[in-house]
This record gives C-alpha cells, structure tokens and sequence, in this order.
DNA sequence: TGACTATGGTCTCAAAATGAGAGCAGGGTA
DNA sequence: TACCCTGCTCTCATTTTGAGACCATAGTCA
C-alpha cells in the first residue's frame, strides 16, 4: 500500500466518535480552506500584504461582503493577520501570518497539478456532454 | 522571490481577457476539487474502489442527493470512472482514473499539512472566539 | 398474497449560503 | 453644499444544499 493509498485513513481518524467525521481534523481544515476563495486570498497575499481595497479589486468577483467574511475566517484559523492604520480613512494591510505562510508549499503543488490537468479536464468535461447530448 | 510567492500569478493568469479571472485555469480545477466533498472522495476512491452505498455508508453525513451530484461532477471531470453491473438490483461502482489518482500525491501534501497544523488552527479559533467575547 | 429487504437513483420542498446593491461614519476635497 | 474615499454592515433575491419521500426491480420470509 503507498503512502497515497492511505490518505483516507486520515480523513476517518475520528470515525470512531460521535459526529466523528464532521469532527475529523482533516475535514476540518480542509472545509475552510479548501472554499471557493480561500486559497485565492493566501495565494494573493503571499506574494505581498495587501490592503482591502486592492483585494477586493484584485478579485473583481466577489461580493464585499464575501471578501469580508473570508479574510474574517481565515484571521479566526490563524492564517492571516490583520492590521489597522489609523490614517483618514482608516487603511487596513492584511498579510499571512507564519502559520499561513506554511500552507503555501503545500498548496503550491495542488496549484502546479491544475495547471498541468487542466487541459486534460476540459477535454473530459467536452467529452463527457459530448456523451449526454 | 520564491517559488511559492509566484503562486498568486498562476491564478491571474488569465486576468487579461474578460471574465478572465473567472476563467483561470486554475481556480476553473480548484473550485470543483476544492468542494465541501470531492477530496473526501478522491482519498476513498484512492484506497479502492467504492460501490454507491460503501461510499453513502463510508461518510454518512452526505446526503444521497449530493453524493450523486459530487460523483457525476468527478466524473465528468475524468477524475472518477463509474461502471454498472447489471445484477438485480444493480450494482454501481467508481474508482480513480489515472488523472484522480495523479491527484493524489498533491493531495496528500495537502492532508498532511492539515494533520501537522489543525492543532495550531483549533488555538487560533479559541483565541480568537475569546477575544470576540 | 403481503410486507419487507436492498440497490442506485430522482423529485420536491425547506433551510442555508451567497450575490447585488444600498447605507454608514467621518474626515478630505471642490 | 455636494461628492469621494475607506472598510465595513444590512437587507433582499438568487443559488446551493439538506431532508425526506418516491421509483423499479427482484429476492426473502410468513
């Protein structure tokens, strides 16, 4: 069995408890970052700190409110830091704390896989309602 | 500038064009791997293949509807292949292509920074939940 | 015969998450 | 006076998800 093979066991180690799963530290972690805009923003600001508004025009997509409450999930995991400046308006800089600096690495090879595969899966999803039609 | 600081730029890579950012390749693969269920899955289908109630049974906490709709998604992205058995009742089973099993070694550096670092994230939440307080 | 099992789904309806856009404080600028 | 800028929050509509009933088929038990 190779390392690979296993990486189920890790999702399953609470399995045992009550609610286990829900509880499993790797479903756990992997729910918030693994959102819809998380790994965007860690990306982003590991290249530098960035103010609100820059990410906000950064990713023209998503609602203000969103940006909100991601930048507020990911500061409650630790992962990202936030600092005002009492300038007229008042400026906030966030940036990734050493705990998100960390993920970075990991996140960077899932990022070197999309963009090997992605071309190969959108050759699959053309084929596939290819197929459907 | 590291490597891993660059990894902003490969999702803007495509920001040039209209919609471009919506159209990035990479966050086009992530958005879908990066659900609330697919990695689950990858990991389970990487360890063997699965039938449709072993897998039910395997994450009880999905409900029918979304685990039909998370493995159609999987599959037609090339990532999961899905074969009937015509017994009675049928039988339906999915394994990993080689694209989802590719997958995997990315993944695992993935789960494995989740396992070292849920510790640290769980002290952020409490801290953060007491300062709110 | 009738009730019940199991399989892999779909359909409907309610609840939750998200998007769109307005509002807000508070000082700057014209 | 009117408007801009910042980083938000609030409300409301749309979208996504969850809960649960339903379906066809065939076997099993009484």
């Amino acid at each position: 069995m190779t390392e690979q093979s296993r990486i189920a066991s890790r999702f399953k180690a609470s399995a045992a408890v009550p609610q286990g799963l829900a509880n499993c530290p790797v479903r756990n972690v992997l729910d918030q970052i693994g959102d819809k805009w998380s790994t965007l923003f860690i990306s982003l600001l590991g290249e530098k700190p960035h103010r609100f508004g820059e990410l906000r025009r950064a990713v023209p997509d998503i609602s203000q409110r969103m940006l909100t409450q991601t930048l507020r999930d990911l500061q409650r995991d630790g992962l990202v830091s936030r600092h005002v400046y009492p300038t007229v308006p008042p400026s906030v800089e966030y940036r990734l704390t050493p705990l998100g600096q960390s993920l970075l690495e990991p996140l960077s090879h899932l990022i070197r896989w999309a963009e090997t595969h992605h071309a190969a899966i959108r050759t699959a999803r053309g084929e596939f309602q290819r197929q459907a039609a």
